[in-house]
DNA sequence: AGCGTAATGTAGCGACTGCTACAAGGCAGT
DNA sequence: ACTGCCTTGTAGCAGTCGCTACATTACGCT
């Protein structure tokens, strides 16, 4: 015992995921089938069977706990000082969701709504969940004094949602053209 | 000959594109694989491979196919009267695509997005076909004497496009709240 | 020490994947 | 009738898929 080669000692579901979601973020939901994903985070295929109970609970959890892990990275980074305006608010967020360490998220993004609009298991919810921690947090986020916040966050959510999408289809500079052009 | 059963007759690619396009929106990318394809299609993925070479070549010029009938879809259903304001513009716009008819489009459309983001073959110039086309006709639909028909036309597609994704997502109320906030 | 349960490896099943080799039928031109 | 291409069917390959049966090891409790 103790080889220093393979130490991989009792493996759980939680020190599973981790390496799970790594692995997800950067081959996509399509590259999630078991060999792989167990290859990847140092198993087989029989232990994340064993472990989940079959591979839709596994990609329920896995998707949870990203989605969880995507929140708390968003509390960390943006957090700080209040913004002054919609337009400083708007964009810090296009600045931090456009940078290259979302790229892995933006991309498993996608993943994830064309599978809710598939309506496969745990896709709707997981995409959902995110989308309402991120609201909220915009309406925390909002200039003090602004007019209203709810709506003005949700009105910004639609508009970086939509420039995210046009951009990861090559149509970067409309969605930037459509921001520019919005009468915040 | 003649046989009233299975008159198939010759097919060409051209009487074929248009039965692979029927399963692939019912069905979605992930399920065209070849041997489906050619069931849908009434051939055999011997045959589908003899007439597009391989597989790669065959989603190429399927999603051509779909994103110019797509394109044709919009010409024929939205063209007509001038919209007299951003807001009427937009209004017909989301009821359109918010359709159930479009909802297969929709769901393969997401589909598309997730490729473009990983670089699948094919799907981000499909995509990026698609939106010029919805760009250009937006331009044309802007009402007459807006002060800046271009960039509100690449407004309103960011907004359309994000109030889009929220909905599939199980969102709509954000993107509908979103586009009501919106000074348009 | 013995026993029971938890954890893990090996092998394999039946279905599906893209693709190919081979052979044969059909039809055109000579 | 013969030749040669266009078209098509059958069979199969090597690989992957999710999942399971079976066996073995490891470890805690009494």
């Amino acid at each position: 015992m103790n080889d220093p080669e393979k130490s991989q000692q009792k493996l759980s579901k939680e020190t599973l995921l981790p390496r799970l979601a790594d692995h997800v973020l950067k081959h996509g939901m399509a590259g999630a089938s078991l060999r792989p994903l167990a290859k990847a985070a140092g198993t087989s295929d029989r232990m994340l069977i064993y472990h989940f109970g079959n591979k839709e609970r596994l990609i329920s959890e896995l998707l949870k706990f990203i989605a969880d892990a995507y929140s708390q990275a968003l509390d960390r980074v943006l957090s700080g000082t209040r913004p002054k305006s919609r337009q400083e608010l708007l964009d810090r967020i296009i600045s931090f969701t456009g940078g290259p360490k979302m790229e892995p998220f933006l991309a498993l993004w996608w993943d994830i709504v064309a599978g809710s609009a598939r309506d496969v298991r745990g896709y709707r919810h997981a995409a959902q969940s995110v989308m309402s921690h991120l609201l909220e947090w915009l309406i925390e986020q909002m200039p003090e004094g602004d007019p209203d916040p709810e709506g003005g966050a949700q009105f910004l959510l639609t508009l970086i949602e939509g420039a995210q999408m046009l951009s990861t289809v090559g149509h970067a500079k409309v969605g930037r053209g459509g921001i520019a052009a919005a009468r915040l």
